[in-house]
DNA sequence: ATAATATGTTAGACGTTTCTAACTTTAATT
DNA sequence: AATTAAAGTTAGAAACGTCTAACATATTAT
């Protein structure tokens, strides 16, 4: 139905629009990289297909039949991430411009049987969650490692960034999900953490890289 | 470099010229199902590419370069296909649809990852030969079934067309690769044939069908 | 050899997606 | 409130890939 040009903005949009309040133009266009007069005209074309809400000057918001949309290509993603990670061998870091591609394959079998390959994940490699066949997203509420105390102990689930070289980074760091942190200390100047975790007795961590770490407190209550 | 339009001319010349002498623009229009005035004005570029030696009202050729690109772009949509039905267990009547859109995919690693999972086929799943990383293909000489005589016992290995009907007719029939046939006789009027093969004690092939499989003949001299 | 048919070319148009340049509206500063 | 800056819009153009209609050339049949 879209073309995989209108994919692209429809997924920009809606991610856009999970991550900041409003969107704009400037916003759109800097996400994908195109002049502001282009994201316009395609934002009136998306408004004539019934994807976007749109008056001129306002912000852009999708509708319920553009979130949909949006949400089943992010799914596509995010099982591609997951199938070249867990199946092919790929890195963590190595999928994302894969993905980005094979995001626009039109064939409902194939991601099927990706899906049933992997037993129906429900987190891509990255700890972002996998929507539903309906588009529906199930958000987990998770902390950003920066604003936890020191003495506690969370488990890594996700990232709030995915560059490339920040995952070369946590490489580096041998960190992946779901491994158990320790929070020793923090430094009150620049926030910066001294954290250990398996096979690692002391790293420290800038508030630049904890800002970019989601993990899960281990709740005592439950 | 080629868009994914000239990929599919690319691939259409490459492969019109190895089952016809020469190709003309009517054979491409059909082919790609588009007009001849479409047609025209792509191999007019192709030409200007370099890819294709061109001169009004004479046949189409490619150069050097264009089977190159295009062997590659066919080595991506066969190892594709294997991949699907090695791996990922589609049926061989089902892979062509989508090997038709991952053929397009950027990604030097992604096909060489799949290549190694497959443990570097040579053939797909319809018995083509997979060309390889510089674009040369082993050409093996097969024989067609109906050019068989009586008595003989042949070797399914291939096929000349593999429309999904046809695919779709060999499953009912219990036909696969690699299958031994015993040709038990040649009705003189029509060249049907009756054979039998593992689990089929005796089956009547019409012409039609015999000169769509491409059998090894068990040479007794080797 | 002429006529008929098949094949190929040119011209002109259209939808998509992109751009730059010029202009307008809205938001932020002073 | 007036000015400046930021954001958005419009106009006009270009490349790509497609089409139909009209015309030209080559091949085949009579
Ligand atoms: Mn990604
Ligand atoms: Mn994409
Ligand atoms: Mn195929
Ligand atoms: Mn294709």
């Amino acid at each position: 139905m879209a073309s995989q040009t209108e994919e692209n903005y429809l997924k920009s949009l809606f991610l856009l629009a999970n991550s900041k309040g409003e969107i704009n133009l400037t916003d759109l266009s800097k996400m994908l990289e195109i002049s502001i007069p282009t994201a316009n005209s395609m934002v009136n074309k998306l408004h004539e297909k019934g994807l976007l809400n749109y008056e001129k000057y306002k912000p852009l918001v999708l509708t319920a039949k553009g979130k949909k949309e949006a949400a089943l290509i992010i799914r596509k993603h995010r099982l591609t991430e997951m199938y070249l990670v867990e199946i092919m061998g790929f890195g963590w870091e190595q999928v994302h411009e894969i993905a980005e591609q094979i995001e626009h394959i039109n064939s409902n079998a194939f991601f099927d049987r990706m899906d049933e390959l992997l037993s129906f994940p429900t987190i891509d490699p990255h700890g972002s969650p996998i929507p539903d066949k309906n588009g529906k997203i199930s958000w987990k509420s998770y902390d950003k490692l920066s604003e936890c105390k020191a003495g506690q102990t969370v488990k890594l689930a996700a990232l709030t960034h995915s560059s490339s070289d920040f995952l070369k980074f946590l490489n580096s760091k041998g960190l992946s999900l779901g491994l158990k942190l320790k929070i020793h200390s923090i430094e009150a100047f620049d926030k910066s953490m001294i954290v250990s975790y398996h096979n690692h007795k002391q790293e420290q961590f800038s508030q630049m890289v904890s800002e970019r770490l989601l993990v899960e407190t281990t709740n005592p209550n439950l």
